[in-house]
DNA sequence: TTGATTATTTGATATGGATCAATTTTTAAA
DNA sequence: TTTAAAAATTGATCCATATCAAATAATCAA
């Protein structure tokens, strides 16, 4: 765990002030006088990739909210299986605020930015601010509509379907945040998408083909997505 | 839906100062003075066996808390395949605290009565109770929790593990809330099982019978089942 | 009670996706 | 660059679970 505190150039600017994924965080509900408090119960540290940042076993005393980049939370079998819980994106929180230990293990996929809160400072906070309580009650509820979702789709869905989801879902999140959505990127190896699918990775590798061969997308590169009929693919999964 | 209302017979008692499942439910953090302000904001449901509460298409505008008997969530897709999201237990809730769509349909198996809240009624009484706010997210944080455990049963785990998981997870459900949780009654049909664990009802049938034949599980009937050794039971799954 | 319906178990067979294996492509290091 | 390591694709085969089918068992209504 090489994680490197950074420390902030100009004390007087918060670093929250000038946040450019405030708007999608749990932190857009606070007004712009409330941000200095906010910044000081708060850290940022850097990862790079392939690290850790906690394990699911480890004590849980930390909440974190991603600022740059992409972290994968998973499940670890005693076995060695992974399941991969799901793949998160800048404004996206996790971790947690309950005492205890973590749920999962969560880990940087490509250099990840990532925004620190003790989980009693914060703890400590919401009780001061109603606004912020609800705005995680609200998040919190929309991550379980998600991983619900998620039953949905490893419960009754096949090869086929779950692979067109992903690329569907992914290609919507990137629209969510404003970012280029076709072609989709991927910033996982095709490991993480079966591990995140309950498939293996030659299943994913062969679906995709599949897709491509019937003309429902173009694959620019292995990371690179391009979805030629939307339409259609999102015909193959409802 | 034939839902009947009941009527309180004595309004001098509140409804929530005799209810016995509060101490399991996210109305356990208010005070003796608050109560009666919150039975007001609440209503008492009866539903019978089969009975629909709501449809994943309507408009979420009630939170339910259960006060008596089982409840199952589930989704449907366009071609007739049901995942059942999860079996609910008495003070579990589920429904919406958000304006919109409900994430899934809800159903009452056997007699079941429910607290009914308006959505803007308790998000009001949230904005003046901090702990209530903080309740909900701590009891919507370990719902998200659970539906994560499930995540990593229904993406990496076979029909054997997928059942003794659910055995023991339901076993260990009663005895969290004081009830008999050996032999395990299991209120839901064997289709419902399936449904929940992503299997048919032809496996769940097979693999309860192995379970009975290795003499892990005594089968009382269909409905009872006794754990008769639930160490190996539990290594089936871990 | 009795017959009818619904739920469960058990058996035979089919199949989607896993597994094993080899090749090709991409990425990273020397 | 060149080489080594990692990732992705493609092929051949196998197996766990689905599907189809029939027989019991349990429940419910008349």
């Amino acid at each position: 765990m090489r994680e490197t505190l950074i420390e902030s150039s100009d004390k007087s600017t918060t670093r929250c002030a000038i946040c450019k994924i405030r708007s999608y965080s749990f932190c857009r509900c606070l007004h712009d006088d409330q941000l200095k408090i906010f910044s000081g119960i708060s850290t940022e540290k850097e990862f790079k990739d392939k690290e850790t940042v906690f394990l699911q076993q480890e004590d849980s005393k930390h909440l974190y909210n991603i600022t740059k980049g992409n972290i994968k939370i998973y499940k670890l079998l005693s076995d060695g299986r992974i399941q991969i819980i799901g793949f998160l994106y800048p404004g996206d929180f996790f971790g947690s605020y309950k005492k205890g230990k973590y749920n999962y293990s969560a880990e940087a996929i490509g250099d990840v930015r990532l925004c620190v809160f003790k989980q009693e400072l914060l703890d400590n906070y919401l009780e001061k601010n109603m606004n912020l309580a609800k705005e995680l009650l609200h998040m919190t509820s929309h991550e379980l509509t998600l991983a619900q979702d998620r039953i949905g789709v490893l419960g009754k869905m096949n090869a086929n379907e779950r692979v067109a989801k992903f690329i569907l879902n992914i290609s919507e999140q990137r629209a969510r945040i404003g970012w280029q959505n076709n072609p989709v990127s991927l910033p996982m190896i095709r490991q993480d998408i079966a591990d995140y699918l309950g498939l293996t990775l030659e299943t994913v590798s062969r679906e995709i083909t599949r897709f491509k061969t019937s003309n429902l997308i173009k694959v620019m590169n292995a990371k690179q997505i391009f979805i030629v009929d939307k339409e259609k693919l999102a015909n193959v999964c409802h």
